[in-house]
DNA sequence: AGCTCCATGTAAGTCGTTACATGATTCA
DNA sequence: TGAATCATGTAACGACTTACATGGAGCT
Protein backbone atom coordinates (compact mmCIF):
# COMPACT_ATOMS: atom_id res chain seq x y z
CA UNK A 1 0.00 0.00 0.00
CA UNK A 2 2.99 1.91 0.04
CA UNK A 3 2.59 3.71 -3.41
CA UNK A 4 -1.45 4.26 -2.81
CA UNK A 5 -0.25 6.61 0.13
CA UNK A 6 2.48 8.24 -1.77
CA UNK A 7 0.23 9.26 -4.56
CA UNK A 8 -2.12 10.68 -1.76
CA UNK A 9 1.15 13.20 -0.24
CA UNK A 10 1.95 14.26 -3.90
CA UNK A 11 -1.42 15.47 -4.29
CA UNK A 12 -1.97 16.79 -1.03
CA UNK A 13 1.07 19.24 -2.49
CA UNK A 14 -1.92 20.20 -4.91
CA UNK A 15 -3.56 18.79 -8.22
CA UNK A 16 -1.84 17.33 -10.75
CA UNK A 17 -2.52 15.42 -13.92
CA UNK A 18 -1.91 11.82 -14.44
CA UNK A 19 1.36 12.68 -16.41
CA UNK A 20 2.70 15.32 -14.30
CA UNK A 21 2.53 13.27 -10.71
CA UNK A 22 4.46 10.61 -12.77
CA UNK A 23 6.79 12.91 -13.55
CA UNK A 24 7.47 14.30 -9.90
CA UNK A 25 6.97 10.62 -8.31
CA UNK A 26 10.18 9.99 -10.54
CA UNK A 27 12.00 12.79 -9.12
CA UNK A 28 10.77 12.39 -5.17
CA UNK A 29 9.20 8.95 -4.18
CA UNK A 30 10.70 7.11 -6.31
CA UNK A 31 13.88 7.74 -4.20
CA UNK A 32 12.67 5.32 -1.36
CA UNK A 33 9.79 3.46 -3.87
CA UNK A 34 9.90 2.97 -7.12
CA UNK A 35 6.92 2.02 -9.17
CA UNK A 36 6.19 2.52 -13.06
CA UNK A 37 4.22 5.04 -14.78
CA UNK A 38 2.01 2.33 -16.36
CA UNK A 39 1.05 0.99 -11.95
CA UNK A 40 0.62 5.02 -10.89
CA UNK A 41 -1.77 5.09 -13.57
CA UNK A 42 -3.71 2.21 -12.48
CA UNK A 43 -3.22 3.32 -8.94
CA UNK A 44 -4.61 6.78 -9.54
CA UNK A 45 -8.12 5.18 -11.31
CA UNK A 46 -8.70 2.63 -8.24
CA UNK A 47 -8.47 5.81 -5.77
CA UNK A 48 -10.92 7.61 -7.81
CA UNK A 49 -13.15 4.57 -7.13
CA UNK A 50 -12.80 4.13 -3.85
CA UNK A 51 -13.71 8.57 -3.68
CA UNK A 52 -9.65 9.02 -1.98
CA UNK A 53 -9.05 11.35 -5.20
CA UNK A 54 -11.15 13.36 -7.46
CA UNK A 55 -10.77 13.60 -11.18
CA UNK A 56 -11.39 16.74 -13.57
CA UNK A 57 -10.94 15.64 -16.90
CA UNK A 58 -9.65 18.46 -19.64
CA UNK A 59 -8.94 18.20 -22.67
CA UNK A 60 -5.63 18.13 -24.59
CA UNK A 61 -4.72 20.43 -27.17
CA UNK A 62 -6.79 21.36 -29.95
CA UNK A 63 -8.87 18.21 -30.98
CA UNK A 64 -11.79 16.94 -29.09
CA UNK A 65 -10.56 13.61 -28.45
CA UNK A 66 -7.41 13.68 -26.46
CA UNK A 67 -7.98 14.72 -23.00
CA UNK A 68 -5.91 14.18 -19.80
CA UNK A 69 -6.81 13.89 -16.10
CA UNK A 70 -6.19 16.34 -13.29
CA UNK A 71 -6.23 14.63 -9.78
CA UNK A 72 -7.10 16.13 -6.65
CA UNK A 73 -6.77 14.88 -2.90
CA UNK A 74 -10.62 14.09 -1.66
CA UNK A 75 -11.55 14.13 1.88
CA UNK A 76 -11.75 10.24 1.56
CA UNK A 77 -7.90 10.80 0.89
CA UNK A 78 -6.68 13.02 3.40
CA UNK A 79 -8.32 11.06 5.93
CA UNK A 80 -6.66 8.46 5.13
CA UNK A 81 -3.21 9.82 5.01
CA UNK A 82 -4.04 11.00 8.18
CA UNK A 83 -4.44 7.27 9.54
CA UNK A 84 -1.38 5.99 7.57
CA UNK A 85 0.89 8.34 9.17
CA UNK A 86 0.07 7.95 12.07
CA UNK A 87 -0.42 3.78 12.10
CA UNK A 88 2.66 2.04 13.43
CA UNK A 89 3.15 -0.99 10.25
CA UNK A 90 4.63 -3.90 11.27
CA UNK A 91 8.03 -3.90 9.78
CA UNK A 92 7.95 -5.96 6.19
CA UNK A 93 10.99 -9.13 6.24
CA UNK A 94 14.42 -7.94 5.05
CA UNK A 95 14.42 -9.05 1.34
CA UNK A 96 17.59 -8.38 -0.73
CA UNK A 97 18.43 -10.37 -3.67
CA UNK A 98 22.48 -9.70 -3.45
CA UNK A 99 22.58 -10.59 0.25
CA UNK A 100 21.86 -14.18 -0.42
CA UNK A 101 24.00 -14.21 -3.26
CA UNK A 102 27.00 -13.04 -0.86
CA UNK A 103 26.31 -15.43 1.41
CA UNK A 104 27.50 -18.01 -1.59
CA UNK A 105 29.97 -16.27 -3.30
CA UNK A 106 32.01 -19.64 -2.49
CA UNK A 107 30.76 -21.00 -5.98
CA UNK A 108 32.21 -18.82 -8.33
CA UNK A 109 35.82 -17.76 -8.57
CA UNK A 110 37.72 -14.82 -6.67
CA UNK A 111 37.78 -13.17 -9.66
CA UNK A 112 33.89 -12.93 -10.65
CA UNK A 113 33.63 -12.63 -6.56
CA UNK A 114 36.08 -9.13 -7.13
CA UNK A 115 33.78 -8.45 -10.04
CA UNK A 116 30.48 -8.94 -8.28
CA UNK A 117 32.63 -6.49 -4.98
CA UNK A 118 32.99 -3.68 -7.85
CA UNK A 119 29.77 -3.69 -9.43
CA UNK A 120 27.93 -3.23 -6.12
CA UNK A 121 30.53 -0.28 -4.55
CA UNK A 122 29.94 1.44 -8.23
CA UNK A 123 26.26 1.11 -8.06
CA UNK A 124 26.01 2.40 -4.20
CA UNK A 125 28.72 5.13 -4.99
CA UNK A 126 26.24 6.21 -7.66
CA UNK A 127 23.41 6.41 -5.57
CA UNK A 128 25.28 7.89 -2.37
CA UNK A 129 25.29 10.84 -5.32
CA UNK A 130 21.90 10.75 -6.16
CA UNK A 131 20.72 11.17 -2.50
CA UNK A 132 23.02 13.82 -1.75
CA UNK A 133 22.12 15.80 -4.67
CA UNK A 134 18.35 15.00 -3.81
CA UNK A 135 18.56 16.30 -0.33
CA UNK A 136 20.58 19.44 -0.89
CA UNK A 137 17.94 20.48 -3.59
CA UNK A 138 15.33 19.91 -0.50
CA UNK A 139 18.06 21.99 1.75
CA UNK A 140 17.80 24.62 -0.41
CA UNK A 141 13.92 24.25 -1.05
CA UNK A 142 14.33 24.17 -4.68
CA UNK A 143 12.23 21.26 -5.69
CA UNK A 144 8.75 22.09 -7.19
CA UNK A 145 6.89 19.86 -5.14
CA UNK A 146 8.87 21.56 -1.94
CA UNK A 147 8.05 24.94 -2.91
CA UNK A 148 4.33 23.97 -3.21
CA UNK A 149 4.10 22.74 0.16
CA UNK A 150 5.74 25.57 1.85
CA UNK A 151 3.67 27.77 -0.19
CA UNK A 152 0.31 26.35 1.18
CA UNK A 153 1.24 25.55 4.64
CA UNK A 154 1.33 27.56 7.92
CA UNK A 155 4.93 28.94 8.74
CA UNK A 156 5.52 27.09 11.44
CA UNK A 157 5.03 23.81 9.61
CA UNK A 158 7.74 24.77 7.19
CA UNK A 159 10.66 23.81 9.47
CA UNK A 160 9.39 20.11 10.04
CA UNK A 161 8.42 19.29 6.50
CA UNK A 162 12.13 20.09 5.26
CA UNK A 163 13.67 18.43 8.18
CA UNK A 164 11.92 15.21 7.98
CA UNK A 165 12.59 14.82 4.57
CA UNK A 166 16.05 15.50 5.32
CA UNK A 167 16.24 13.04 7.84
CA UNK A 168 15.01 10.43 5.27
CA UNK A 169 17.32 11.59 3.22
CA UNK A 170 20.42 11.14 5.66
CA UNK A 171 18.72 7.32 6.57
CA UNK A 172 19.64 6.58 2.68
CA UNK A 173 22.78 8.50 1.80
CA UNK A 174 24.51 6.87 5.53
CA UNK A 175 22.92 3.46 4.09
CA UNK A 176 24.41 3.93 0.82
CA UNK A 177 27.96 5.26 2.38
CA UNK A 178 28.03 1.58 4.64
CA UNK A 179 27.48 -0.38 1.51
CA UNK A 180 30.35 1.19 0.42
CA UNK A 181 32.62 0.94 2.96
CA UNK A 182 31.43 -2.70 3.22
CA UNK A 183 32.65 -4.02 -0.81
CA UNK A 184 35.93 -2.39 -0.07
CA UNK A 185 35.83 -4.61 3.32
CA UNK A 186 34.70 -7.81 1.07
CA UNK A 187 37.34 -6.44 -1.70
CA UNK A 188 40.09 -6.61 0.94
CA UNK A 189 38.60 -10.42 2.06
CA UNK A 190 38.96 -11.60 -1.76
CA UNK A 191 42.41 -9.99 -1.83
CA UNK A 192 43.52 -12.22 0.92
CA UNK A 193 41.65 -15.34 0.35
CA UNK A 194 43.31 -14.98 -2.77
CA UNK A 195 46.63 -14.51 -1.82
CA UNK A 196 46.13 -17.94 0.13
CA UNK A 197 45.36 -20.06 -3.13
CA UNK A 198 47.68 -18.36 -5.33
CA UNK A 199 45.26 -17.84 -8.34
CA UNK A 200 41.62 -16.37 -8.72
CA UNK A 201 40.29 -18.13 -11.67
CA UNK A 202 38.79 -21.23 -10.76
CA UNK A 203 35.45 -21.51 -8.79
CA UNK A 204 36.37 -21.51 -4.96
CA UNK A 205 33.85 -25.07 -4.27
CA UNK A 206 33.31 -26.52 -7.63
CA UNK A 207 29.61 -27.87 -8.28
CA UNK A 208 29.94 -29.51 -11.16
CA UNK A 209 31.31 -33.24 -10.03
CA UNK B 1 14.31 -15.51 -8.86
CA UNK B 2 16.13 -15.45 -5.14
CA UNK B 3 14.10 -17.81 -3.31
CA UNK B 4 15.20 -20.17 -6.24
CA UNK B 5 18.70 -20.09 -5.55
CA UNK B 6 18.36 -20.00 -2.01
CA UNK B 7 16.60 -23.30 -1.99
CA UNK B 8 19.38 -24.98 -4.58
CA UNK B 9 22.29 -23.37 -2.25
CA UNK B 10 20.60 -24.86 0.75
CA UNK B 11 20.45 -28.71 -0.94
CA UNK B 12 23.63 -27.92 -2.34
CA UNK B 13 24.86 -28.80 1.14
CA UNK B 14 22.75 -32.52 1.67
CA UNK B 15 19.49 -34.00 0.86
CA UNK B 16 16.62 -32.40 2.76
CA UNK B 17 12.73 -33.25 2.87
CA UNK B 18 10.94 -29.98 2.23
CA UNK B 19 9.83 -29.52 5.63
CA UNK B 20 13.34 -29.81 7.26
CA UNK B 21 14.53 -27.46 4.30
CA UNK B 22 11.83 -25.12 5.31
CA UNK B 23 13.37 -25.36 9.17
CA UNK B 24 16.76 -24.99 8.06
CA UNK B 25 15.62 -21.92 5.39
CA UNK B 26 14.05 -20.11 8.84
CA UNK B 27 17.20 -20.37 10.58
CA UNK B 28 20.02 -19.34 7.60
CA UNK B 29 18.24 -17.76 3.97
CA UNK B 30 15.09 -16.52 5.94
CA UNK B 31 17.68 -13.66 7.88
CA UNK B 32 18.00 -12.03 4.36
CA UNK B 33 15.31 -13.49 2.36
CA UNK B 34 11.73 -14.42 3.49
CA UNK B 35 9.45 -17.01 2.77
CA UNK B 36 6.65 -18.80 3.52
CA UNK B 37 6.54 -22.41 3.66
CA UNK B 38 3.47 -22.69 1.81
CA UNK B 39 5.61 -20.85 -1.07
CA UNK B 40 8.84 -22.93 -0.52
CA UNK B 41 6.81 -26.18 -1.14
CA UNK B 42 5.36 -24.77 -4.30
CA UNK B 43 8.78 -23.52 -5.74
CA UNK B 44 10.54 -27.21 -4.75
CA UNK B 45 7.50 -29.04 -6.50
CA UNK B 46 8.46 -26.47 -9.51
CA UNK B 47 12.22 -27.13 -8.96
CA UNK B 48 11.40 -30.50 -9.68
CA UNK B 49 9.43 -29.91 -12.94
CA UNK B 50 12.39 -28.26 -14.08
CA UNK B 51 14.94 -31.10 -12.89
CA UNK B 52 16.94 -28.82 -10.98
CA UNK B 53 16.36 -31.03 -7.92
CA UNK B 54 15.27 -34.85 -7.99
CA UNK B 55 12.63 -35.95 -4.92
CA UNK B 56 12.51 -39.05 -3.20
CA UNK B 57 9.58 -40.30 -2.13
CA UNK B 58 9.93 -41.49 1.33
CA UNK B 59 7.06 -42.97 3.48
CA UNK B 60 6.41 -41.31 6.91
CA UNK B 61 5.37 -43.40 10.39
CA UNK B 62 3.83 -46.85 9.82
CA UNK B 63 0.55 -45.52 7.95
CA UNK B 64 0.89 -46.36 4.22
CA UNK B 65 -0.85 -43.16 3.28
CA UNK B 66 1.71 -40.59 4.57
CA UNK B 67 4.49 -39.72 2.98
CA UNK B 68 7.43 -37.11 3.21
CA UNK B 69 10.09 -36.13 0.00
CA UNK B 70 13.43 -35.98 0.56
CA UNK B 71 14.80 -33.23 -2.20
CA UNK B 72 18.41 -33.39 -3.12
CA UNK B 73 20.15 -30.94 -5.86
CA UNK B 74 20.26 -32.43 -9.37
CA UNK B 75 22.85 -31.90 -12.02
CA UNK B 76 20.84 -29.24 -13.67
CA UNK B 77 20.25 -27.09 -10.48
CA UNK B 78 23.80 -27.25 -9.48
CA UNK B 79 24.80 -25.57 -13.14
CA UNK B 80 22.03 -22.70 -12.20
CA UNK B 81 23.53 -22.24 -9.04
CA UNK B 82 27.03 -21.35 -10.38
CA UNK B 83 25.45 -19.84 -13.50
CA UNK B 84 23.78 -17.38 -11.18
CA UNK B 85 26.22 -16.56 -8.64
CA UNK B 86 28.71 -15.40 -11.31
CA UNK B 87 25.83 -13.48 -12.44
CA UNK B 88 25.96 -9.54 -12.22
CA UNK B 89 21.95 -8.86 -11.41
CA UNK B 90 21.04 -5.64 -12.15
CA UNK B 91 20.03 -4.28 -8.64
CA UNK B 92 16.32 -4.03 -7.52
CA UNK B 93 15.09 -0.75 -7.21
CA UNK B 94 14.99 0.60 -3.74
CA UNK B 95 11.50 0.13 -1.90
CA UNK B 96 10.68 0.68 2.02
CA UNK B 97 7.24 1.48 3.24
CA UNK B 98 9.09 2.90 6.69
CA UNK B 99 10.87 5.56 4.60
CA UNK B 100 7.96 7.38 2.33
CA UNK B 101 6.56 7.25 5.96
CA UNK B 102 9.38 9.52 7.61
CA UNK B 103 9.40 11.43 4.97
CA UNK B 104 6.20 12.53 5.21
CA UNK B 105 5.69 12.86 9.08
CA UNK B 106 4.79 16.32 9.32
CA UNK B 107 0.81 14.56 9.11
CA UNK B 108 0.81 13.47 12.20
CA UNK B 109 1.72 14.71 15.83
CA UNK B 110 5.24 15.33 17.53
CA UNK B 111 3.99 12.99 19.85
CA UNK B 112 3.22 9.93 16.93
CA UNK B 113 6.06 10.93 15.31
CA UNK B 114 8.15 9.85 18.56
CA UNK B 115 6.37 6.91 18.66
CA UNK B 116 7.20 5.67 15.10
CA UNK B 117 10.90 6.33 15.62
CA UNK B 118 11.08 4.70 18.92
CA UNK B 119 9.59 1.64 17.42
CA UNK B 120 11.39 1.80 14.26
CA UNK B 121 14.34 2.28 16.52
CA UNK B 122 13.47 -1.16 18.95
CA UNK B 123 13.07 -2.94 15.95
CA UNK B 124 16.33 -2.62 14.64
CA UNK B 125 17.60 -3.09 18.30
CA UNK B 126 16.07 -6.62 18.16
CA UNK B 127 16.98 -7.58 14.71
CA UNK B 128 20.76 -6.55 15.32
CA UNK B 129 20.86 -8.92 18.30
CA UNK B 130 19.36 -11.68 16.07
CA UNK B 131 22.13 -10.81 13.51
CA UNK B 132 25.16 -10.82 15.58
CA UNK B 133 23.50 -13.87 17.69
CA UNK B 134 23.75 -15.93 14.12
CA UNK B 135 27.36 -14.48 12.83
CA UNK B 136 28.48 -15.64 16.17
CA UNK B 137 27.21 -19.18 15.62
CA UNK B 138 28.32 -18.94 12.05
CA UNK B 139 32.17 -18.01 13.46
CA UNK B 140 32.38 -20.84 15.82
CA UNK B 141 31.11 -23.14 12.89
CA UNK B 142 28.12 -24.06 14.95
CA UNK B 143 25.08 -24.84 13.11
CA UNK B 144 23.71 -27.56 11.43
CA UNK B 145 24.49 -26.57 7.61
CA UNK B 146 27.37 -25.30 8.22
CA UNK B 147 29.06 -28.62 9.68
CA UNK B 148 27.44 -30.11 6.92
CA UNK B 149 28.94 -27.58 4.35
CA UNK B 150 32.33 -27.98 5.97
CA UNK B 151 32.22 -31.93 6.43
CA UNK B 152 31.94 -32.01 2.30
CA UNK B 153 33.82 -28.87 1.07
CA UNK B 154 38.03 -29.92 1.23
CA UNK B 155 39.74 -28.01 3.17
CA UNK B 156 41.25 -25.32 1.80
CA UNK B 157 37.39 -23.68 0.79
CA UNK B 158 36.31 -24.02 4.47
CA UNK B 159 37.86 -20.52 5.14
CA UNK B 160 36.02 -18.75 2.00
CA UNK B 161 32.72 -20.63 2.85
CA UNK B 162 32.41 -19.18 5.95
CA UNK B 163 34.24 -15.92 5.14
CA UNK B 164 31.34 -15.09 2.59
CA UNK B 165 28.90 -15.47 5.54
CA UNK B 166 30.60 -13.73 7.79
CA UNK B 167 31.13 -11.15 5.66
CA UNK B 168 27.39 -11.06 4.76
CA UNK B 169 25.90 -11.14 8.28
CA UNK B 170 28.74 -7.81 9.49
CA UNK B 171 26.70 -5.91 6.45
CA UNK B 172 23.34 -6.89 7.76
CA UNK B 173 24.64 -5.96 11.58
CA UNK B 174 26.26 -2.46 10.44
CA UNK B 175 22.68 -1.79 8.36
CA UNK B 176 20.88 -2.11 12.09
CA UNK B 177 23.39 -0.36 13.86
CA UNK B 178 22.77 2.55 11.64
CA UNK B 179 18.99 2.11 11.82
CA UNK B 180 19.49 2.38 15.55
CA UNK B 181 21.60 5.40 15.05
CA UNK B 182 19.25 7.34 12.59
CA UNK B 183 16.38 6.52 14.86
CA UNK B 184 18.07 8.54 18.17
CA UNK B 185 18.73 11.30 15.70
CA UNK B 186 15.03 11.45 14.37
CA UNK B 187 14.43 11.39 17.98
CA UNK B 188 16.50 14.52 18.78
CA UNK B 189 14.51 16.31 15.76
CA UNK B 190 11.85 15.41 17.16
CA UNK B 191 12.35 17.25 20.62
CA UNK B 192 13.95 20.30 18.82
CA UNK B 193 10.57 20.35 17.03
CA UNK B 194 8.38 20.09 19.98
CA UNK B 195 10.44 22.90 21.78
CA UNK B 196 9.67 25.19 18.90
CA UNK B 197 6.03 24.22 18.64
CA UNK B 198 5.54 24.05 22.61
CA UNK B 199 3.37 20.99 22.36
CA UNK B 200 3.35 17.67 20.40
CA UNK B 201 -0.18 16.61 20.60
CA UNK B 202 -1.44 17.71 17.33
CA UNK B 203 -0.57 17.00 13.96
CA UNK B 204 2.06 19.88 12.62
CA UNK B 205 0.58 19.76 9.18
CA UNK B 206 -3.51 19.18 9.60
CA UNK B 207 -5.29 17.27 6.69
CA UNK B 208 -8.85 18.27 7.64
CA UNK B 209 -9.68 21.73 6.70
C1' DA C 1 9.56 13.79 -42.20
C1' DG C 2 11.02 12.29 -38.03
C1' DC C 3 12.19 12.85 -33.15
C1' DT C 4 11.13 13.92 -28.49
C1' DC C 5 8.00 14.72 -25.13
C1' DC C 6 3.12 14.70 -23.61
C1' DA C 7 -0.50 11.57 -22.08
C1' DT C 8 -3.01 7.41 -20.97
C1' DG C 9 -3.63 3.17 -20.66
C1' DT C 10 -4.29 -2.67 -21.38
C1' DA C 11 -2.84 -7.58 -21.02
C1' DA C 12 -0.37 -11.36 -19.52
C1' DG C 13 2.32 -13.18 -16.33
C1' DT C 14 5.22 -13.81 -11.92
C1' DC C 15 6.01 -13.57 -7.17
C1' DG C 16 4.39 -13.39 -2.83
C1' DT C 17 0.65 -13.22 1.00
C1' DT C 18 -3.12 -14.98 3.70
C1' DA C 19 -6.01 -18.20 4.86
C1' DC C 20 -7.40 -22.63 4.77
C1' DA C 21 -7.10 -27.86 4.71
C1' DT C 22 -5.56 -32.36 6.14
C1' DG C 23 -3.66 -35.87 8.58
C1' DA C 24 0.32 -38.44 11.25
C1' DT C 25 3.39 -38.84 15.28
C1' DT C 26 5.10 -38.06 19.86
C1' DC C 27 4.92 -37.04 24.45
C1' DA C 28 2.96 -35.54 28.86
C1' DT D 1 -6.81 -36.93 25.52
C1' DG D 2 -4.88 -33.03 23.86
C1' DA D 3 -0.98 -30.23 22.45
C1' DA D 4 3.10 -29.69 19.81
C1' DT D 5 5.49 -30.87 16.02
C1' DC D 6 5.95 -33.29 11.65
C1' DA D 7 4.59 -32.95 6.88
C1' DT D 8 2.51 -31.29 2.59
C1' DG D 9 -0.06 -28.80 0.22
C1' DT D 10 -4.37 -25.64 -2.39
C1' DA D 11 -7.02 -21.36 -3.48
C1' DA D 12 -7.84 -16.71 -3.89
C1' DC D 13 -6.01 -12.56 -4.11
C1' DG D 14 -2.88 -8.47 -4.50
C1' DA D 15 1.25 -6.01 -6.06
C1' DC D 16 4.41 -5.42 -9.42
C1' DT D 17 6.79 -6.29 -14.04
C1' DT D 18 7.20 -6.39 -18.93
C1' DA D 19 5.66 -5.60 -23.06
C1' DC D 20 2.61 -3.56 -25.92
C1' DA D 21 -0.68 0.04 -27.86
C1' DT D 22 -2.18 4.56 -29.26
C1' DG D 23 -2.14 9.10 -30.54
C1' DG D 24 -1.28 14.45 -30.11
C1' DA D 25 2.00 18.44 -29.90
C1' DG D 26 6.11 20.91 -30.89
C1' DC D 27 10.37 21.38 -32.86
C1' DT D 28 14.11 20.89 -36.56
Amino acid sequence: MSLRHALLALLEAGPLTGYELAKQFDKSVDYVWHAQHSQIYTELRKLESLHMVSADEQPRGSSATAVKRAYRLAPDGAAELARWVAEIEPKVPHRDPWHVKSLYLEYTSLDQARAQLLAHRAHWQQVRDRYEAHAQQIARRDTVLIRRRLAKAPEDAHEAITAYKLLTYRSLIEHARVEVAWADEGLGLVERLRIAAGRGDRPVLPLSR
